[in-house]
DNA sequence: CTATGGCACGGATT
DNA sequence: AATCCGTGCCATAG
C-alpha cells in the first residue's frame, strides 16, 4: 500500500520519458486510437469541449462568444495549431504548457467553409446556395452523392448551372472534390499538370480507358491495350501515386511508399500541414500541426476531487488512476510541444524546399535538429517516423523526407535529364553535376537514376523539342 | 571498348 | 548495434 502510493505520488520521470517515447512514434491517426482507449480505460481522464478565444485566449465552452471581448470562438480546435515566425531562431527552449493558437482553422471536417472561402471570388452570387448545398451533400469521400441531375431538381436550378458549380469546386482545393469517384477525380487532378509531359498522357489514358485493370496492377495488360512501351505505363503509374489521391475529399494518399510496392489503398491524413501565407506571399508559412483529438484531454477535477474523499482502502486503485492520467496528459503535451519545436525548425530551414520544391532542400541530419532544440536524437527520430506533411501546393510526404541527403541532386538529375539534347551518359551527367559544384561519383548517378525511374542513356529515346518546359 | 548494373565494403546516420 | 548511403571493382551487354 505504501509502496503503491509513493510509486503513484511521484510522476517518475523515467515513466514519463518512456511514456512520452512511445507516443511521439504514433502517427495522428494511432494517437486518437490510442487516446480513445485511454479514455475508456481510464475514468480520471476526461475530454472537455472547449474552445479558445482567437483574440484573449480565454477557454469558452461549447460554441458561441468569448464573454470578454465577444469574438466568435474559433470553431475547430486542433490542439497545437500555429504559424511560427519564420525569423524564428532556434535556440529557445521548452516554454512549458503554453501552446500557441491560431484563429484561422482549414481542417478537413470544416470542408465546406473551406471550399467556399476559395471560391468566393468566382462564385455568382445566385450560384452560392447551390455550392453550399452540393458541399454539405457530398458523401465521405467527397464524392457526389447523387447524379447532377438530381442535383439540379432538388435546387430547382438549371443543369448548365449546377455544371458550371461544380466544375468550380472539382478544381478548388482539395482538386477533384465532387466529382463522380475516384476516376473522375483522378482526371480532373490530371488536368492541372503540365499536359505535355508523356507520363500525364498515358496517365490520361489509363485512367480513362483502363481503370480497372489499373486498379488492378495488371500493367502488361494496361501497355498492351494502349500500345505504349510498360515502361512508360510504370512511370505514369507512379506518377499517379505520388501526384494524385483517388479520395480528394477524405485524405491524401501516402506518396511514400517506395515504387511497385505502393498499394493505391494506402491514403491517410497528414499529420501536419503547411500552407503558404495566403494574405503575404513572403510572410510566415502557417503551420497546423493536427491534434488527435478534438476538445482538451485533462484529468478530471471531480474524480480528483473524489479520490482525496474516498475511503482509505479505495484510494490506491483510484490514485493508481489519477497518476495515470495525470502522465498521460503530460505526456501528450510533451509530445505536443517536441513536435511544435521540431516543425518550427524543420519550417524555418527548409523554407525554400517547402515553396519551391525539392532542389532547394537544405541537407541536414536529425542530430542536427536535436542539438538545436535541445533533445536527443532518438528523439527527433522518433517524432519525425511515421508522420506525414502536406505541403502548401498539397504533396503530402513523408517527414522523413526532409532529411533525405540526396533529394536535391536527385532533382537535378531529373532536371539535367528532362532537359538533355541527346541521351546523356551516366558519366557525362555527373561532370555536369561537377560543373554546377556536385561531387558524386558516376556509379552514384546511376543508382540515383533508377531510383528516380530514368532509363539508362542507350534506352533514353531522343527527345524531342516538345518535352522542353 | 564503353556504359551499366550487381555485389560488397566502409563510413556515416539513426 | 543496426541500417542506410556513396563508391569502387568487376562482369556483362551492346
Amino acid at each position: 500500500m505504501f509502496q503503491v502510493q509513493d510509486q503513484s505520488l511521484r510522476p517518475l520521470t523515467t515513466a514519463h520519458l518512456a511514456q512520452t517515447m512511445s507516443l511521439l512514434v504514433l502517427s495522428n491517426q494511432e494517437l486518437h486510437d490510442k487516446v480513445i482507449a485511454e479514455l475508456a480505460s481510464n475514468p480520471a481522464l476526461e475530454l472537455i469541449d472547449e474552445r479558445i478565444c482567437p483574440e484573449c485566449r480565454r477557454r469558452i465552452h461549447g460554441p458561441g462568444r468569448c464573454p470578454v471581448c465577444s469574438r466568435t470562438a474559433v470553431q475547430d480546435e486542433p490542439i497545437v495549431f500555429l504559424s511560427p515566425r519564420d525569423s524564428y531562431r532556434p535556440t529557445r527552449r521548452n516554454s512549458s504548457d503554453d501552446f500557441p493558437y491560431s484563429q484561422e482553422p482549414a481542417a478537413p471536417e470544416d470542408r465546406t467553409t473551406f471550399v467556399l472561402r476559395q471560391l468566393a471570388a468566382d462564385l455568382l452570387p445566385e450560384d452560392r446556395e447551390l455550392a453550399v448545398y452540393i458541399l454539405s451533400s457530398l458523401d465521405e469521400d467527397g464524392f457526389l452523392a447523387d447524379p447532377p441531375a438530381f442535383i439540379a431538381q432538388a435546387t430547382r436550378s438549371s443543369m448548365t448551372q449546377v455544371k458550371r458549380v461544380l466544375e468550380l469546386i472539382s478544381n478548388a482545393e482539395p482538386v477533384g472534390l465532387a466529382t463522380e469517384g475516384p476516376r473522375q477525380a483522378l482526371v480532373v487532378q490530371l488536368h492541372t499538370f503540365p499536359q505535355d509531359d508523356p507520363r500525364v498522357q498515358v496517365a490520361c489514358r489509363m485512367i480513362q480507358e483502363q481503370f480497372s485493370e489499373l486498379g488492378r496492377g495488371e500493367y502488361d495488360k494496361i501497355a498492351r491495350a494502349l500500345n505504349v512501351k510498360s515502361r512508360l505505363v510504370h512511370e505514369a503509374t507512379e506518377f499517379i501515386q505520388e501526384n494524385l489521391n483517388p479520395y480528394p475529399g477524405r485524405a491524401y494518399w501516402g506518396s511514400g511508399r517506395e515504387p511497385g510496392t505502393g498499394d493505391p489503398n494506402v491514403y491517410h491524413r497528414p499529420d501536419v500541414v503547411i500552407s503558404s501565407n495566403p494574405i503575404e506571399a513572403e510572410g510566415p508559412l502557417v503551420v497546423e500541426i493536427f491534434s488527435a483529438i478534438s476538445g482538451w484531454l485533462r484529468v478530471n477535477p471531480l474524480f480528483d476531487k473524489a479520490v482525496k474523499e474516498a475511503d482509505e482502502d479505495q484510494s490506491d486503485e483510484l490514485n493508481e488512476h489519477l497518476e495515470k492520467a495525470n502522465l498521460f496528459v503530460k505526456c501528450i503535451q510533451q509530445r505536443n510541444n517536441t513536435m511544435r519545436l521540431l516543425m518550427e525548425m524543420l519550417v524555418t530551414k527548409q523554407r525554400q524546399y517547402i515553396l519551391e520544391g525539392a532542389r532547394h532542400l537544405t541537407p541536414m541530419t536529425r542530430a542536427e535538429i536535436a542539438d538545436h532544440i535541445g533533445v536527443h536524437e532518438s528523439t527527433v527520430s522518433r517524432a519525425v517516423s511515421n508522420k506525414s506533411v502536406a505541403l502548401p501546393d498539397g504533396r503530402i510526404i513523408p517527414l522523413a523526407k526532409f532529411f533525405d541527403r540526396s533529394l536535391s541532386v536527385r532533382d537535378r538529375i531529373k532536371e539535367i535529364v528532362r532537359e538533355e539534347r541527346e541521351p546523356l551518359t551516366d558519366d557525362a551527367i555527373a561532370s555536369q553535376l561537377k560543373r554546377d559544384g556536385i561531387r558524386i561519383a558516376r556509379r552514384t548517378v546511376a543508382k540515383y537514376r533508377s531510383i528516380e525511374g530514368i532509363l539508362p542513356a542507350r534506352l533514353r529515346a531522343k527527345k524531342k523539342l516538345s518535352t522542353a518546359a
